[in-house]
DNA sequence: GTATGTGCAAACTTTTTGCACTTCG
DNA sequence: CGAAGTGCAAAAAGTTTGCACATAC
């Protein structure tokens, strides 16, 4: 399921950048953490495989990135900057209780949503891209494979 | 239209938290910057009349005012904190090509939302609040008494 | 070979913290 | 008066920058 090197190779090429390892390493990464990792959580797993890449280093990366639009940065209400590395339109799910970061995609309410902003104009603004944040939180984790008391 | 101070201090006083000066020029300052101001723009505007309360200070009377739910903290992809005090249901257009943030409130759009949530469930996850983070930009101000050329 | 990218360390920005002092109720 | 809040300054996080060196193409 995980992409190849190869993947994140040709990515870099389509976008005119450099193939170097701290580029590969951090695209693959984001890909593998999955989980909307802060740089701190991309710069521990870097160093797995690359021990002594900076931290500067991997900013100045992830800012390439975003820029060639090979990631995308995400909102949150914290200090620290979280990365995306699914590039597909989807939304959020923001759990109140930790720092969790989940995916929600679905063709439908995407469709319910053009629907209605084809509708409904703002006016002087011109939309590009909607997302939803959608504030909740995960409940207990339940066997359902077993009974409940 | 702007709130007066005696609305601030009942907010204070219904949440059980001490009225003072700098909390009343700090909830003064969100509401009259109305623009999602960042700390720094509540520290200067505090200061006008203010002229000595300690950024520290401003940082907890937020910390504060958020736990309290008075205010409220906004999602941004740049670096700085921004803070709202509309706690009405509201929606957030962000320019892509400046740091401005718009407010978008709309009935009919919240009602098609709960109506599309309550069927569609998410297993596992039960949400509290949903926003639209409404990304774009805003078209130049053009003056519509005028003709256009 | 040359433009581009990286390492490293210093600097900067934003936010947090600790503690003595002050103020609100 | 006592609990809660503030001022101040130091420090912790998080991020950016400059420049010499290294690498991709």
């Amino acid at each position: 399921m995980a992409k190849k090197v190869n993947d994140y190779k040709e990515q870099l090429v389509m976008k005119g950048l450099k193939v170097t390892p701290q580029r590969l390493a951090v695209l693959q990464a984001i890909d593998e953490l999955h989980n909307h990792p802060t740089v701190e959580a991309i710069a521990e797993y870097v160093r797995q495989t690359h021990p002594h890449v900076a931290v500067g280093t991997i900013y100045k990366v992830l800012d390439t990135l975003v820029e060639k639009e090979l990631v995308k940065r995400v909102k949150t209400e914290s200090d620290s900057m979280r990365y995306d590395g699914i590039l597909e339109q989807h939304h959020h799910l923001y759990c109140s209780e930790s720092d969790r970061i989940e995916d929600f995609a679905d063709q439908e309410l995407d469709d319910i949503l053009m629907d209605y902003f084809r509708n409904k104009n703002i006016p002087g603004f011109e939309i590009e891209e909607i997302k939803l944040q959608i504030k909740g939180h995960f409940m207990p984790a339940r066997n359902l494979s077993q009974k409940e008391k």
